[in-house]
DNA sequence: CCAACCATGTAAGTTGTTACATGATTAA
DNA sequence: TTAATCATGTAACAACTTACATGGTTGG
């Protein structure tokens, strides 16, 4: 067996916040747990069929013609309880950029300058993204439930943003003699 | 097409530094990249073979029997280059401890609180063990060679390990009113 | 009316893990 | 002699992405 999917968790929590479409579900994971977290709508139809079958979730007609708005059961927020108390199963570590700059000898200089001023791109976009995130779900509903766990997820992209920026600094001077551009 | 798998990559890399047979190849990365590359064997063999039949890498007998050592061939050095300079594709993100976090309100405290201890102890043992990597690398054949592209890699993972470190301290206070265990 | 968005769902294909099968060699 | 380690490989399965097919609705 693989490492047991956890799209289940993910669709029981945001149904717990709030009814969705599929639809919207896949949007809500994609706007504000986007950093964290991503499902496809291949993996989120079936989730919700199996879902519904089990008796966690219930379905009503949506608004539109062939929609259906999905909500939590009492069943599935048991369910979700469970789920999140499970230890969080960490996805084996693939990590493009180390694995680039551990082998960075065999590359020359200028790329590895493109490999680390991407980083940093990458890094300063995520800080400015969190911002913008921030600034959105506290108009969101549920914030005054929820605000303090969003808060915390969003600071812990940022705190690896930062440490992102350090290391970019850092590694700079270390492997390519901080030229000052 | 799902994301173009990278195990070439690590695989020639290895071979870059020095020949070895497919079960060296998978604890070289096991011991020295594992906290930040992954590869299993059922990954390995068949790209060892894809590899040998691109002519990117060749093998001879091993010394024991029924092994084979690999090693690089230079349009194999080549393409390692071209592999390296690509774009490092992020993997989709999926954080299981986030997940948790920003459900959290659906969880009991206590069971948040083992989450953190979960995260804290994760990144304390992960940083103890960059500090035993670091001692085993420096008497690592090529070392001379690679030594500061490898120290740049445990040196991402210990700003990584910090940065969670932090985020645990804070979350606790945010979350569970910082109880002095 | 047309583009953008809302909405659902499936099929094909890739990637990767796990378990299994097999056997040689080394150290206690 | 027995356990651990070295060594290779495959088969089954799970997870996930992408592309496709289909069509309704909204706003400019």
């Amino acid at each position: 067996m693989a490492r047991q999917s956890q799209t289940s968790t993910a669709v029981l929590g945001v149904l717990s916040i709030e009814s969705a479409t599929g639809y919207e579900i896949r949007r809500a994971i994609a706007e504000i747990l986007g950093h964290f977290w991503h499902e496809s709508f291949g993996q989120i139809y079936p989730c919700l069929a199996e879902l519904e079958s089990a008796g966690l979730i219930r379905s009503r007609p949506g608004e539109r013609a062939g929609s259906s708005r999905f909500e939590i059961t009492s069943a599935g927020r048991r369910r979700l309880r469970e789920l999140l108390a499970e230890p969080a199963t960490p996805q084996p570590p693939r990590n493009g950029t180390l694995l680039r700059t551990f082998f960075g000898h065999a590359l020359p200089p200028a790329d590895l300058g493109r490999l680390l001023d991407e980083v940093e791109s990458q890094a300063r976009g995520h800080l400015s993204a969190y911002g913008a995130i921030r600034d959105g779900i506290a108009a969101e509903d549920g914030y005054d439930e929820h605000g303090p766990y969003w808060e915390a997820t969003i600071r812990a992209g940022e705190l690896a943003a930062g440490a992102q920026l350090t290391w970019v600094v850092e590694t700079r001077a270390a492997l390519l003699g901080s030229p000052v551009s």
